[in-house]
DNA sequence: GTAGGGTTAG
């Protein structure tokens, strides 16, 4: 009987078993077993109930059945009302229950059976300490597999090897998988069908190709070389290092057509740039019938993003809901992300309220999608109910979450994020990544180089952001050092890092460093400038007065130039009175982007300035015909969680007298330390005293004496603002001297002795801030739109 | 009768 069922003819054994007279424990158990075995697990339930006397043989064989099956839940179960029935567990029953908590990551339940195995001493059994070790690394307690595993000395089999190296590896530490397979030939072991999968993952996992072919060797002599598995993962470690002619000969070798092959293969693709080949073996697994699975879907909609393939997006989308593979969430959440980042927001919300148990990553890919999407406010919003629904942020949404944050330069949240973050435990690059970007665009450098020195791990991302972020908090000569010190570092730079720089040298009027960093783009780094660099040279020669030097720039342009090419030129020419280009510049602009008001206004107000009030009139007919309105420039300043909000010219605040005697007290102390308002930048449709009067009472300037007459002086004023434009070199050059005329306001002694710093004034505005405090005039912005 | 392995979306 025991034959007839080890060859799995179980019927025959169960013929032979009803018709024996007098069955033994041996004989019941052996029948359990091989139902057990076949996952008839009904069917062995059965017998196990009616066995008349069970032995630990008995309970074993059902428990590991339901183990091998996915029923460690029952397994469990059984165990618990063994040890009820008094029945002691042996070591292969503790191997069993060991596996199902490895399988579910149970590490509270792995932890009490390795209690009972210490009081029962079968954690000196080979077996059992194996299952403990492959238990502690499944839930992430690497350190104590390691230290189960060394207590085994030299009783280590290539099994606990095995479990050793796979624990490594899928905690993310591929380097000491590589040193303990090697560790583990220095001893002698052997390899088998089972190691060398693991190790190849591992290599894969750190793109140690180079170690992974030298594995390949031992592959083909060992003889494993025909395991499917073994294939399989030859083929994945391949495509992930990036080596796809290696990977498709061995997916080619292959006698079988093995879907996870076929996986990785794609996988491989979409990670090294070859999309496009990605449809191709996709519907080639399609002709040759292959049972495609859930793993397969992410990936080539993964392509499908990157390619902006909407179509074939649409056609796979059918397919997937034809098979059923949208109950997957490994699915469902990948057509998110695919339609997310290919800014189809109506499509990714579609998928998403359809997905039933909707998970961290699913809840993260429509977060992601709409900051991506710059539609910051509903990020959060998602964010807000994904916690109120009980889903547990990780370390991926909170990165996105204050990304959003930065962009909306929500510095509270941020904060309490950032707060959380801490308290969480966690650790991760992006979000210390996120956390630099988003204190510096909310104005709190220092808070952004506290974050970046904490950190013990950085890249590239992190140098940019803290590059960019103090040029946009005006101190370009600092962003110059850190890229110095970034290379130091041996860090490259990359395409976003020399936009940080560039922005940089042009706000900080570093002409000659700024040419350098341009030229060494491409001659030392091998990175093609993008519109985005031409933009920030142009913007560069031209608040430094060379106009000349940005006309040939942009006749030298091997890229198409886009709106904010444009827009740099226009602000040049406006500044410098070039009226000619000035009109090409905004006539690109019209049509590019034909329902910004911006490059109406600063044509308009360049003719008002030339005289040419026709050409004046009929722009801002143009606009009007067009319904092109500019948005109200609008202030506001939060105190005590609530919001003073300041229109230009505004008196609808219940403290305006204060506010506006306040303002007009600075006014006079502004007059008195060299201000000389510059009527050139008003709208030019008012009248010589409206203008003034424009400009005194403007909304930022309201928010600032709202704040100077409500803060402490110690505490720095956060103005927040919709728009940022041409009145900000007004706004500029007043807020910082209300800075210098509240020093005089308090004079040194009095600071002193109060212990006080003078205000820190910064304006925010929707993508970047300006921090006044200890800017000098020279570092002053000349802004290019209208307000 | 017991232990270990390959594809995994943000």
């Amino acid at each position: 009987m025991n034959e007839l069922s080890k060859s799995g003819r179980i019927d025959e054994a169960r013929k032979m078993f009803d018709k024996m007279s007098e069955r033994d424990e041996f004989s019941w158990s052996t029948i359990i077993a091989a139902y057990a075995n076949l996952g008839r697990l009904d069917e062995a339930r059965k017998l196990f109930d009616e066995a008349p006397k069970k032995s630990s043989i008995t309970w074993s064989s059902l428990i590991s059945g339901y183990c091998q099956h996915g029923c460690e839940i029952e397994a469990f179960e059984l165990f618990c009302q063994m040890r009820l029935e008094g029945q002691k567990p042996s070591p292969y029953t503790l191997g069993s229950v060991l596996r199902g908590c490895s399988i579910l990551g149970l590490r509270q339940r792995g932890e009490n059976l390795h209690g009972y195995a210490m009081k029962s001493g079968f954690d000196s059994n080979v077996f059992v300490a194996t299952g403990l070790v492959d238990m502690y690394a499944k839930c992430k307690c690497i350190l104590e597999a390691e230290c189960l595993f060394e207590t085994l000395t030299d009783r280590k089999n290539n099994v606990s090897w095995t479990a050793m190296i796979t624990g490594y590896s899928h905690n993310g530490d591929g380097y000491k998988a590589i040193e303990c397979f090697r560790d583990m030939r220095a001893e002698g072991v052997e390899s088998n069908q089972f190691t060398f999968p693991s190790i190849l993952t591992a290599c894969a996992t750190v793109s140690a190709c180079d170690f992974g072919a030298q594995v390949h060797g031992c592959i083909v002599r060992s003889g494993f070389g025909a395991n499917v598995f073994v294939q399989s993962a030859l083929v994945c470690m391949y495509a992930k290092c990036g080596d796809l002619r290696s990977a498709r000969r061995g997916l080619e070798t292959m006698e079988t057509d093995d879907v996870i092959s076929y996986n990785s293969m794609i996988v491989g693709c979409v990670r090294h740039g070859f999309e496009e080949e990605v449809l191709s073996l996709f519907k080639k697994m399609h002709s040759r019938d292959m049972k495609i699975d859930a793993f397969t879907f992410p990936s080539v909609l993964n392509s499908f993003a990157s390619m902006m393939d909407t179509k074939n997006s649409k056609s796979v989308h059918c397919l997937i809901i034809k098979t059923g593979f949208e109950a997957y969430n490994l699915v469902s959440n990948a057509l998110v992300d695919m339609y997310a980042k290919q800014g189809s927001l109506a499509c990714a919300c579609e998928v998403f309220n359809q997905t039933v148990d909707k998970d961290v990553i699913s809840w993260t890919s429509l977060v992601t999608g709409y900051a991506h999407n710059g539609s910051h406010e509903e990020a959060i919003k998602l964010f807000h109910d994904m916690i109120t629904t009980g889903t547990c942020p990780d370390e991926y949404v909170i990165a996105s979450i204050l990304s959003a944050c930065a962009g909306l330069t929500v510095l509270e949240f941020g904060k309490q994020v950032h707060a959380n973050f801490i308290k969480s435990g966690l650790e991760s690059l992006s979000i210390d990544n996120s956390l630099v970007t988003m204190y510096a665009k909310c104005g709190c450098i220092e808070d952004a180089s506290r974050v970046f020195n904490s950190m013990r791990v950085r890249n590239v991302i992190t140098w940019t952001a803290l590059i960019v972020g103090y040029a946009q908090n005006g101190k370009g000569k600092d962003s110059l050092q850190f890229y110095d010190q970034m290379i130091a570092t041996g860090t490259k730079p990359d395409f976003i890092t020399f936009i940080g720089l560039l922005f940089a040298c042009s706000h900080a009027g570093l002409v000659e460093n700024g040419l350098q960093y341009f030229e060494s783009m491409d001659k030392v780094y091998g990175i093609k400038p993008g519109p985005e660099h031409y933009a920030c040279m142009i913007d560069l020669w031209g608040r430094s007065g060379r106009l000349n030097e940005a006309k040939e720039l942009l006749n030298r342009m091997d890229v198409k130039p886009d709106a904010t090419v444009w827009k740099a030129l226009l602000g040049a020419c406006r500044v410098h009175g070039d009226l000619e280009l000035g009109e090409s510049a905004a006539n690109k602009l019209f049509e590019l982007e034909p329902s910004n008001a911006v490059p109406y206004i600063l044509l308009a107000n360049m003719y008002s300035a030339a005289g040419r009030s026709e050409d004046f009139a009929r722009i801002r007919q143009m606009m009007k015909s067009m319904g092109i309105r500019k948005e109200p420039g609008c202030s506001w300043i939060e105190m005590n969680s609530h919001v003073h909000e300041f229109m230009s010219e505004d008196r609808g605040h219940p403290r305006t007298s204060e506010i506006y005697s306040k303002l007009d007290e600075i006014m006079i102390l502004i007059k008195e330390v060299g201000y000389v308002p510059d009527k050139k930048f008003a709208l030019h449709d008012m009248d010589e005293e409206s203008k003034e009067l424009g400009l005194a009472y403007h909304s930022e300037k309201l928010a600032i004496a709202f704040g100077l007459l409500t803060l402490p002086p110690v505490v720095p004023i956060r103005i927040f603002k919709n728009l940022r434009n041409e009145m900000s070199l007004v706004t500029a050059s007043l807020v910082y001297l209300i800075c210098q005329a509240v020093t005089m306001e308090y004079t040194p002694e009095y600071i002193n002795s109060r212990g006080l710093e003078i205000h820190q004034v910064s304006i925010q505005h929707n993508n970047t801030v300006d921090n006044f405090d200890k800017m000098s005039l020279d570092d002053q912005e000349s802004e290019t739109t209208d307000d």
